[in-house]
DNA sequence: TTGAAATAGTACGGTAGGGGTTCTATATAG
DNA sequence: CTATATAGAACCCCTACCGTACTATTTCAA
């Protein structure tokens, strides 16, 4: 529960391998497949999403690979999570951006007693992993007022 | 992705409803699951979760039901989670109290660029569903320093 | 004393999504 | 022209989530 898939767990180790490597540097996906010992046709799937979400950009043929689209710190988790796996979602009652009747999804809605606190939660979250950039996990920050309170 | 299962919706909204009622209110598993719309076997099994967990006590036989046994304000979302769907892990490699060797498990780990960012996002998200109890729920906080940070 | 209503315990089943593989097509360096 | 790469799409397995069902036991009440 409340648990971080693989697939973005590979995301971000693909990304944050091609931000080190800047904005010129090249990798395929078999390298980074072998660097970190991802299964490599899962990875490259992956990668096809990110290629098509623009967060990397891909050169084809031989001697190809993938190399960083954006600048670290304008990549942040939730996009990239949700690139990957589709809306983030705490509940079925979490409205998305287009999908505006989410509420008439869940029978028990108008009666729901915790609808209010799980949005809360929601939003706690989300803005959290928003101000959380590839950037912080390439450089983690020792102190940053706008995500501040950590242990 | 980061989606909270229904058996915790579940499992929140009975005990909010059974905290409403105070330490001496009584309400059947049958009462709940019609004021809510919740499936009755299900809700069942919940409540003798929660039972075994000594969050809710139970009075068997006609009459019966369940009453809470703690105070709202005892009772965080970490716990009641962790109850109904075992440890909270964000990613594998999240090591339990027991369960030493989590790290183990991923074979990723020794060039795990993102160990340390998921620790702390994991660290975060917990802290805060940790401080966050059934008080909250029953009467939302306006403004509480150890939460702050709201939107 | 008997039946209805409740919890206790346990086991079972359907389904969707996560995790991973495979196949074909296309591009390109050497 | 071949090896190496990405592009696109389909496919499969398995687990966890969600929900159901059955039996046993307790207790109230007529």
């Amino acid at each position: 529960m409340l648990a971080m898939t693989k697939k973005t767990g590979y995301g971000l180790i693909a990304m944050t391998h091609l931000a080190q490597l800047g904005p010129e540097g090249l990798a395929s996906a078999r390298e980074i497949a072998e660097e970190y010992t991802i299964p490599l046709a899962l990875l490259m799937n992956i990668l096809k999403e990110l290629a098509a979400g623009g967060y990397v950009q891909s050169v084809r043929g031989a001697r190809g690979g993938y190399r960083i689209a954006r600048p670290a710190a304008s990549v942040n988790f939730v996009e990239l999570m949700e690139i990957l796996e589709g809306p983030m979602k705490l509940a079925e009652c979490i409205r998305g951006e287009v999908d505006d009747d989410a509420h008439s999804k869940c029978k028990l809605m108008p009666k729901c007693p915790i609808a209010d606190p799980v949005h809360r939660v929601h939003r706690k979250i989300r803005d959290f992993l928003s101000d959380l950039t590839l950037a912080d996990v390439l450089q983690p920050k020792t102190r940053e007022p706008a995500v501040a309170g950590e242990g």
